[in-house]
RNA sequence: GCGCAGGUGGUAGAGCGGUCAAUUACAACAGACUGUAAAUCUGUCGCCCAUUGGGCUACGGGGGUUCGAAUCCCUCCCUGCGCACCA
């Protein structure tokens, strides 16, 4: 399948993307010299992540899928590790005296991460690299003796010894005459306009001089890794970062050399699983990119109908022609918002576990709930003989309490498999090998020894 | 440091001496219905034992008043707000 420029281009810029803002065409001109195999330089994604221990799901991928389209057409992705930001960047009150984080959880974390992300992008290192905002701020802060400093130091050792050019010998780190430097260049007015903020001051709240400086200081990494990898062409993130990645761009115009300022993209968001909000951990309506085939598949099963096409756009390789195809069919009723369903449970699933495994977790789908049997991985659990049902099914976790063991047996909620009969003793008794189910989705298979 | 307002179950948020294992909403779980869902309807929703019923632990921590406290008092801790101190 040979795309066009046009069409791979198009795309890339548009394709589940919220906000592109690439001012007279810079960025994108970039990107066709690339294709044609006409750019000199290494094309720079920033990208901004925590330095804390990710737990990555479909929405963060959105990101990082977009990441690898750029990495398909030749672009360098740089990470940017917020391990300095992280620690004083929180809004006030939250959590205050924020442990400090080393170099080397820095790199535990990074490498979760890319384990992580692995499944999604490339990381062969002229493709992908990384960078501590550490590494230049520890001047201005009070690490200098500690192991951060010390480890950070390393890395830009090993960055001179990696990035054989001219440009990062000259700012290794940020002093605070630099800092004010750039800060005579952006007025309190620019700051304040964010909504965030705007928010904050009409609701009487607290505005602390951190948290307004703290997009400057997103902006200044941007300057830093212009720097050191020659270059940031493009900042990625989630549409939340709009504000702070457009400041990069003021930042960058106002070095001491001029450079050229980085283009903005933002990715659209991807509703949870219930459809209402977006997807996060903390709303516990999440799919993990880590989570186990079946379990994906079930996930992405359960989405509302409505989420169809958010989901097809923003978490499969599927054409944009195609999608449109499906809206429509959707809308027109041709198309069976549960077989579509199923078809994109299943290209998601076979995007992070293949395509084995995706038709596995399909079958044991169509199985357990279309068919109602038992799912095919199901392993026994060895029991003594005469063990009350109950004591088994809390020692395996399935129930929390006897309490709620009774009110599932009240309810007619767990029923032999085999003989398809309803259990309706609380204190039943396992005699012979037997699968039960409790509720739709859970399901022990038990061997009397 | 002083003053004010608060800290209740997964969350929000009632209750302000007994009828409180705690209204209600959301979330969660089960049943019915379906196309896996969603929506809808019904039920459940601290733990332990039991057939009706009983016991235990819980309303920030500790102590007290009372026959009896989530509810009153003391104290400590924490959060928010105001003021002061410092600068």
């Amino acid at each position: 399948m040979v795309l066009k420029k046009e069409e791979i281009i198009s795309d890339l810029l548009t394709r589940g993307v919220a906000d592109f803002i690439d001012p007279d065409g810079v960025f994108r001109r970039k990107l066709e010299q690339k294709i044609e195999g006409k750019y000199p330089k290494d094309i720079i994604i920033k990208f901004g992540i925590d330095p804390t221990r990710p737990d990555i799901h479909l929405g963060h991928a959105v990101v990082f899928r977009k990441l690898r389209q750029f990495q398909d057409i030749g672009c360098k992705v740089v990470f940017l590790i917020g391990d300095f930001t992280a620690q004083i960047g929180d809004p006030t009150g939250k959590s205050k005296a924020r442990p400090e984080v080393s170099i080397a959880e820095v790199h535990e974390n990074l490498n979760t991460y890319l384990t992580q992300v692995g499944k999604v992008l490339k990381l062969e290192e002229n493709l992908y690299d990384w960078a501590p905002n550490s590494a230049w701020y520890i001047s201005v802060t009070d690490y200098g003796q500690g192991t951060m400093a010390e480890k950070t130091g390393q890395w830009l050792e090993d960055r001179k010894r990696i990035i054989n050019r001219d440009s990062h010998k000259r700012v290794w780190t940020v002093t605070l005459f630099n800092l004010m430097y750039t800060l005579r260049t952006i007025t309190h007015a620019r700051l304040i306009e964010r909504d965030l903020f705007q928010d904050r001051l009409k609701a009487g709240e607290e505005l602390y001089m951190h948290e307004m400086l703290y997009p400057v200081l997103q902006g200044v990494d941007s300057a830093m890794i212009y720097h050191i990898f020659g270059g940031c062409d493009l900042e990625i993130g989630g549409s939340d970062q709009k504000f702070n990645m457009l400041m990069g761009r003021d930042v960058m115009k106002h070095q001491p050399e001029p450079q050229e300022p980085q283009a903005v993209l933002t990715t659209k968001i991807l509703a949870g699983t219930d459809g209402k909000e977006k997807m996060s951990k903390s709303l516990g309506n999440y799919i993990s990119i880590t989570d186990a085939p079946n379990d994906m598949y079930g996930k992405v099963m359960s989405i509302p109908d409505t989420s169809l096409v958010n989901y097809f756009e923003l978490c499969t390789y599927t054409p944009a022609e195609e999608i449109k195809a499906i809206e429509a069919g959707l809308a027109a009723g041709k198309l069976h918002p549960k077989d579509t369903k199923m078809r994109l449970a299943r290209e998601i699933t076979a995007i992070y576990h293949g395509e084995k495994a995706a038709a596995g977790a399909e079958e044991a789908f169509s199985a357990t709930f279309a068919r109602g049997e038992v799912p095919p991985d199901l392993q026994a659990v060895a029991v003594s003989k005469e063990s009350l049902l109950a004591d088994i099914l809390l020692r395996e976790k399935l129930v929390k309490s006897k309490a709620e063991y009774r009110r599932l047996v009240e309810q007619g909620a767990i029923k032999n498999v085999q003989s398809g009969k309803r259990i309706d003793d609380p204190a039943h008794k396992i005699t012979e090998a037997a699968v039960y189910r409790i509720g739709s989705n859970r399901f022990i298979k038990v061997e009397p020894q």
